[in-house]
DNA sequence: CTGTTAGCGCGTTCAT
DNA sequence: ATGAACGCGCTAACAG
């Protein structure tokens, strides 16, 4: 009665169903079709689950050299947009591959870069970047698929950040903002880059005149929080009307801030940035931020790198997801 | 000239080192001491670094029975008490194991159970769950941790929640309230039982004729806001001078019904919850919560996990994190 | 101190 | 339509 407790295996499988190991592996993978007859293949599946058969990932793994599994390499899970492409990317992998795939989480300790041990051991089949820069090297011809990294080769997907930010300019200089602050991140990612320089080319072509004072922070929470409380006070003096960040984090960051001393929001100060992460609906003003598909960014990468992976996509032809202006109520005319 | 690309594997390291794949072996995992002569072992070192050879991960998962992963099933990461358990746990098993663990992420897709497929085909060696309910049956023996889940059993790592509901219940009672309305989470957590009941056994314990409302709705951020826009009225009637929720998402999306309806907080409404995320530091106002520890749970339960691994934690001692008040801005004095 | 070798569990070609 | 047998790359017991 004591039965082993131990998983059940091919063998026993085939065992049980009277066949060999080759005819289980057959109906297990679906290439039973004009291989094994109904009857037999029946049998199979009725040993399979009598005995709660479940084929083994690493046997499987070494035997096919497919892992099934791919890494995203993030920085900060806590920042809702990286977590928002996490869960897009975990919806894409499993879309792409039926539920057979999954997602190893690669996330960077800190201020260190994320470990990719895990690469090189090829525990993973392809690797989506939410990082800059690249791959240590060793594995040269790994699918990786980079995302929102404009300035990455190879395959990947990013925001068409330039329009949402040029939207942004325009949006600013028809309100009669003349200086802004533009509080860039401390991190020098290319899509920071992107954002800052689009929005300051637009809003200088629109603008005779324009001051756009460059300023950045850390794009955690508290970083900002931080930054702006003892910021503040220069802004004000030096006439801006306006604070744009690259990101909704730190601009709401600044409202706190702002709201802690007391300078109203619009009235005083407008208030814009990039993201639209789901608290930016809900803060006091509600914030005024350029769109950027986090979700669909995690997405249509993982459908993407899937694709790489099987060799449907061959030549690197960049997705460029659209961006959009959100106005809300965080933004109003420029007072002086 | 053209070297196939391949990866360097044991046999190649061994050949250029003039040794057997056995040394290779012992010197890769640190059991070379008083196995194999300094001078060898120096010489595989060169051979491997030479080569760029890297363990392959299946081929010792197969040998060794460790996959050295381990799963993280979580329901949505786009809550940042989720995501930054998700960040705790991956900081927690890439402590306790020196680098080399791992974190796979098994996320629900929307109201559907996470997918465990990895769980059944040996992927991993351990379990972290980060949601309600146990495991498919398959696996009796497989290491597993709950996390934030009271009512398991076996091992898990959870917070003093009652006593944090406690302290709200105080709180609230001392500022003069005598109606509050409760917005639970529609998902029958065991987690969010507590924090009901214990808030509501504590209030009325405190407060002679007290009124607790019932009242619930979904945790993300755009179902609470429509819940609290559409509750909003019926609040109001009903003389109730406090809502707590079950958690910050929420309230942060009453803050906004609130408002929006133009509802002054705290001088109409007192609005508390629990979590203590990040964002309930920068709304307006800043919001009155338990502050349950999210990061830590996610990194004790890992740390923990890895323990009941490689069995140095054999039987379950509940680990229950501390929970504090912390009164922000949001709460005030009941006013009629 | 070092080499040989038998598994680990599965996929797949080649006979039958 | 089915089975036998080899290989995937590595670990660990055993022999020397």
């Amino acid at each position: 009665m004591t039965r082993p407790p131990r998983r059940a295996r091919a063998v026993d499988v085939a065992a049980r169903a009277g066949v060999s190991v080759a005819t289980v592996s057959f109906v297990v993978n679906g290439k039973a079709e004009g291989r094994v007859s109904p009857a037999t293949r029946l049998r199979v599946l009725d040993a399979i689950a009598a005995l709660g058969y479940v084929t083994d990932a690493s046997a499987r793994a070494l035997a096919t050299g497919r892992r099934r599994q791919v890494a995203l390499l993030a920085h900060d899970m806590t920042n809702p947009f990286t977590a928002q492409v996490a869960a897009g990317a975990a919806a894409g992998i499993a879309e792409a591959t039926e539920g057979t795939g999954h997602l190893l989480l690669l996330l960077a300790s800190d201020d260190a870069e994320p470990d990719t041990e895990p690469v090189g051991a090829a525990t993973v089949d392809g690797v989506l970047i939410n990082y800059p820069g690249t791959l240590p090297a060793g594995r040269p011809d790994l699918p990786v698929v980079h995302l929102d990294d404009p300035a990455a080769g190879g395959h990947q997907v990013s925001m068409d950040v330039v329009v949402g930010a040029r939207e942004l300019a325009a949006h600013l200089a028809g309100l009669g903002h003349r200086h802004v602050v533009f509080v860039d991140s401390n991190r020098p990612w290319s899509t920071f880059v992107e954002r800052r320089t689009a929005f300051t080319d637009e809003f200088a072509r629109r603008v005779p005149g324009a001051v756009v004072t460059g300023d950045r922070s850390g794009i955690d929470l508290a970083g900002a929080v931080g930054h702006a409380t003892a910021a503040l006070e220069g802004w004000q003096r030096s006439g801006a009307t306006a604070v744009v960040t690259a990101t909704d984090v730190q601009a709401l960051g600044v409202l706190s801030a702002l709201a802690a001393a007391g300078v109203p929001v619009p009235g005083r100060l407008s208030v814009a940035a990039f993201d639209d992460i789901p608290f930016a609906a809900v803060s006091a003003p509600p914030l005024t931020t350029v769109r950027l598909p986090a979700r669909e960014l995690g997405h249509r990468g993982a459908v993407l790198l899937s694709r790489v992976i099987d060799g449907t996509a061959v030549d690197p032809a960049p997705v460029v997801l659209p961006a959009q202006l959100v106005v809300r109520g965080s933004t109003g005319p420029a007072t002086m």
